[in-house]
DNA sequence: ATGAAAGCGCTAACAG
DNA sequence: CTGTTAGCGCTTTCAT
């Protein structure tokens, strides 16, 4: 932001007018005359005028921005919640600031005061793995400032939030394997402090009690990577009590499972089911192809970032938070299919 | 962005003083008395005071922020630049605002647009696949912002850039089936608009003309993508001119293309080999796994933004452009190797 | 040791 | 139809 952009001010002494001429005729506005908007309007696209968006913020005491803090980009899901995000927020006029807390809860938190200090419009959060104290984002909240938690949501925060229904999903993963005739089935759990974590371990559980099976504590292990998953696999051999199926909190935990158990020459789907979580753009490149839940990143962004907007638009704190529940669904391919 | 956001002078109001004062002591100036210094700091702590960046920005004439255009965040390349930018940015206290091309070049004219309206401070730039105007780009440059292109370049704009070394990598990856043995060798090239398809494309030629083999057109598609690979891979069983090599422009089309090949029964590596480009997280995933060129996403970022903050912080526009070239690295896998 | 005033770029009363 | 002025939040001379 060197000192050569052209201003208002510039136009305005070029043409010998003022700067209130200039900004009214770039506005359209009908008071000033055809003439002058002509020759505002025609200096304007020779110079390349480009209005300043951080004195209109100052100025209009909004930025048009929303902020976006996301764990990890990489992972396939959540890009596709941010591309739900631009696609709506571009769309209203909108910009994003993404910020990625790397799954640290210092990073988020400076995120959070990042965020405040550009004074940003709304912010979406997604927690991180680490994040059990919430008064960052209460401060969000105290600050006035819009806010929607997508998938990861924060316990006790008066928020709108949107999620999918993870215990139902989880629970109709881990029924497709019981109903195939699998007796053992393990799960693969995610972080417990995070909701979804939670959640998806209660339909593992609520499936296994529903069809009368044991709930055996060896089988729920917490694992939720790659190496995790290999080396929890690598246990239940040396232990001798490998499970017929097991329900992942995701995909890149399933594949380590399928990794790990293929080569100890064991066969999916024959010996061991799989079902993974998120359906990722891995899914269907493995061998065999990964049954998991598809999570409908893309549509969780839109509608997160539709609720905020609403928020924003309307300028309405006073209506009570919103929950809104999107489906999960199971898609069934080869590492499940007997 | 409501008006309830605290202000230094709500502090300077509180405590009875002025906002030069507040503002003073906040930065820790001499003159100010430690006792109202420790005053004003308290109650900004305990006002939760976040300075409004957006004030400073205008009042400093920088932002803080680096806009970064890029094509598709859904890819592991292009995130994994993310993450080295960010890292590097939030280390020199900067902001990165991310904007998605989506590989679109009316998009990438508006993210052009938006972050100069945003005045950021400086811009780094992939160019879409469908870029073939670059006014935009000479734009920037005559704002004088800084600029730095990371991959995929924009010819004739003088620019500092960062790539990687593509014929070189595509030489090597193709000059590896060679040596294999494999005769027959095709390309899966991407749009030749782009410099890395142009580049990539004529390494593979260099080694199979250095190899004294034949090139054969029908052994060069246009096909950057799952879905074109496939439909490539049906073209040549039809046609009975099934190759004994592939390399792919990128990863997801060797995917495309191993999967089509197994599909019709043929063996990976045994009846065709291949070679994929960015080494991104499907790799090591596929049955077999898939020999690809690690493009080190992370280092380009990283050496990206040092690029950029360089030009920003010393204030440089008057050196001539620099462009480094990193290397990539060959990774042999299963699906290249007898 | 502190305050008053000006200014960053822009807009919107208010005046003519 | 157009100009003057004030102000968004903050810093920084220049006074005192």
């Amino acid at each position: 932001m060197k000192g050569n952009q052209v201003t208002i001010k510039d136009i305005a002494r070029q043409l010998g007018v003022s700067a209130s001429t200039v900004s009214r005729a770039l506005q359209g506005h009908p008071d000033i005359s055809e003439e002058t908007k002509r020759a505002v309007n025609d200096l304007a696209a020779k110079l390349k005028y480009q209005p300043n968006a951080i004195a209109l913020s100052l100025k209009n005491q909004r930025t048009r921005i929303i902020g976006v803090i996301i764990p990890e980009i990489v992972h396939y899901f959540f890009s596709s919640v941010i591309s739900g995000i631009e696609d709506v927020a571009y769309n209203a006029g909108f910009n994003v600031i993404i910020c990625q807390s790397n799954e640290k809860f210092d990073r988020e938190l400076s995120n959070v005061k990042t965020l405040i200090a550009q004074r940003v419009d709304g912010i979406l959060v997604s927690i991180s793995k680490e994040t059990i104290d919430f008064q960052h984002l209460q401060q969000i909240v105290n600050n006035q400032i819009p806010l929607v938690f997508y998938d990861r949501v924060a316990p006790g925060i008066f928020a709108d939030q949107v999620i999918i229904n993870d215990m139902e999903a989880a629970y109709q993963a881990t029924k497709h394997m019981i109903d195939q005739g699998r007796k053992r089935i393990a799960h693969f759990a995610g972080p417990q402090n995070l909701l979804i974590g939670q959640q998806r371990k209660e339909g593992y559980l609520k499936a296994v009690r529903e069809a009368g099976l044991e709930v055996d504590p060896r089988y729920i292990v917490e694992a939720d990577n790659y190496e995790k998953a290999q080396r929890a696999i690598l246990n239940f051999v040396t232990e001798g009590n490998l499970p017929d199926g097991i329900f992942s909190v995701n995909d890149i935990t399933a594949i380590g499972a399928m990794k790990g158990l293929q080569k100890q020459g064991f066969k999916i789907p024959d010996d061991v089911a799989l079902v993974g979580f998120s359906d990722g753009r891995f899914s269907g490149i493995t061998e065999p192809s990964l049954s998991s839940v598809d999570q409908h990143g893309y549509e969780m962004g839109i509608t997160a970032t539709e609720m905020l907007l609403k928020r924003i638009l309307e300028n309405k704190t006073d209506y009570p938070p919103e929950t809104k529940v999107l489906e999960g669904d199971l898609i069934i391919r080869g590492s499940s299919r007997l």
